[in-house]
DNA sequence: CTGTTAGCGCATTCAT
DNA sequence: ATGAATGCGCTAACAG
């Protein structure tokens, strides 16, 4: 399509051929029941004529795109850009292409991409659910007429019937907010994002456990959810709450790089050295931090893997028996503490 | 597809209503065709049965995809998924999808997904080509073919037969190291890019002559193009760059935003003070540079807009008459310098 | 080994 | 206002 002149189609090579057009897509195909001879001619005609397949047909006839839909929350986040390389280039090793769509952090425009999504135009689904996204109503429809799913990242209720890639959020956390206490801070600041969106709250419990098993008190005042979805008023936010303490902290947990890049930004601002009077840790480990002086110390997620496996999965359902129902997958994939300077 | 399923399609509905599948069709259409009462009843039984159009049946039928193919060189480079972004809002208020893909800085891999795209997923192309593509070959085949195509950022080899959506590189750079000089800097140094790409020899072109304009001398000493096409690397290429120098520079043109960090991150471990010591701008204005401490003054590159311009020409493309040529449009879009701390 | 035929689901032209 | 028939380009079942 797209193609304002007439294409040559397989009917045309077999025309000048004087073949069936069945032949020539068989030829085309290298299927071995047609004669050598035959299938040089065609695939010689072919080049000479430029003759190029269309993929619309294709898929209409076989019942398939080769194309998986991806669904995230946004694009201008580098978690979510290294999740879809990931899919990507699993994607492309087992001939699938990807589909990417931006839900905006919405629960409608959730709804809406996967309405699109499920006019025809791809084989399968990965997604990671918005925020907003309370019950997974939607979700359990889609599968119920078929559509192989898997989900990434922020699950906050389990759907049966689709696969899973995640990460242990709360563990990750928790060590991560030990590994502070055991370099001797007592006094360590949380800084989340909205408080709707599981992963925050995963991590959040994991500060709040690590404190609770080390006996280290928990300052209400030293906790920040941040609530802002754009990048310029979480900057904002940030400097607010460390303006406004009047605890001072010895260490700060950020619950996303971008996080503790802002809070080291504010912390450096506010006179503050790192990480002699104050010890930093992100979360994510996504590039930035390695560039940032000081470097910063954090949890690594490995992003592209969780973007290969949810394709592995995904791909799997997509060669799965059609009458035989699908068993669910969760992976959870491990994450490491990365030390650089901040801490 | 990708339904494992049995899906609704118009025939069962005209079934059910005993009405015929052309009806159905105009009914969903909102043909005023047919009569109130008819289209009621349609949507009514549409709605119960659940049924949701076939868009590849669509597509085949009327030659359109609605899909709007985008090839960047690479996804880790925030520049193109600002620009991807642009794509998407404006493809999206006119009812385009998008469908990325990568060439990873290969012109090889360029031509395999432009092959792709020809296969008839997409109406039209959006492309940055890569680094490697010295000619326009493959272009001009797939514009002849009737494929609408629109070009942005590195453009080696102006295309006839496509849009064009730049900046003015060599300008923008004139105008960055100008401002350099303004302020008293006489030994600036220059860290640009990969040479093979039209961008960064604009980008040094402009550097050269604002110097020269300002008699101002150059020092081959204090030019480093950047080789390296990997994160990792680029890193210790500037390091060690910085750690040979003879002459000490006091200003930084740096070709990205990101040799701009880079070069920051080194001066300040050698012991510089910024801007006291050195000055340095960055090229793009793409975020990280607002975080940084002391924040990267920089050239900013519209990139949103530049996505968003490219969608509206391809768009405006696809509804250009068949038969009247198209006539080739330039938009060049302009920059501005945004003064941060580190200068 | 090759040809004929019948769909895939929808839009559309031509009748009525 | 509605229906019947044809085509979009390709695949696949069946026949020979």
């Amino acid at each position: 399509m797209g193609f304002k002149k007439r294409r040559v189609k397989l009917e045309d090579i077999a025309r000048r051929l004087n073949i069936s057009i069945a032949t020539v897509s068989r030829a085309l195909d290298e299927n071995p029941r047609v004669k050598k001879s035959t299938q040089e001619k065609v695939f010689k005609m072919a080049k000479v004529m430029g003759y190029m397949p269309n993929q619309i047909a294709k898929s209409l006839s076989s019942g398939k795109t080769n194309i998986i839909g991806v669904l995230i929350p946004r694009y201008d986040e580098p978690f979510f850009i290294e999740v879809c390389r990931g899919i990507d280039q699993y994607a492309r090793n087992h001939n699938y292409k990807i589909l990417i769509s931006s839900s905006r952090n919405s629960y409608k425009f959730e709804k809406e991409n996967l309405i699109s999504f499920e006019k025809g135009l791809v084989d399968g689904i990965i997604l990671s659910p918005t925020h907003e996204t309370e019950n997974v109503a939607h979700l359990n429809d889609l599968i119920n007429k078929g559509m192989p799913i898997v989900l990434f990242d922020n699950i906050r209720e389990e759907v049966s019937g689709a696969d899973h890639v995640i990460i242990n959020d709360e563990k990750a956390s928790f060590e991560a907010v030990e590994f502070l206490i055991k370099k001797g801070n007592k006094k360590i600041a949380f800084i989340g994002g909205i408080k709707q969106k599981k992963v925050f709250q995963d991590r959040y419990k994991g500060y709040i456990s690590a404190l609770a098993h080390h006996n280290i008190p928990l300052y209400d005042e030293l906790v920040l959810h941040c609530n802002s979805l754009d990048r310029e008023f979480e900057d904002k936010e940030i400097l607010n709450f460390f303006r406004g303490l009047n605890i001072s902290p010895d260490a700060v947990f950020a619950c996303t790089d971008n996080y503790g890049l802002l809070t080291m930004k504010t912390l450096l601002k506010i006179g503050k050295k790192i990480p002699d009077e104050v010890a930093v840790i992100g979360f994510g480990d996504l590039g930035p931090g390695e560039i940032f002086v000081p470097t910063l110390t954090c949890v690594s997620q490995p992003s592209f893997e969780m973007g290969q496996k949810a394709a592995e999965l995904l791909i799997k359902q997509l060669n799965e028996s059609e009458d035989i129902d699908h068993i669910k997958t969760i992976i959870k994939l491990e994450t490491k503490l990365t030390e650089r300077e901040s801490t």
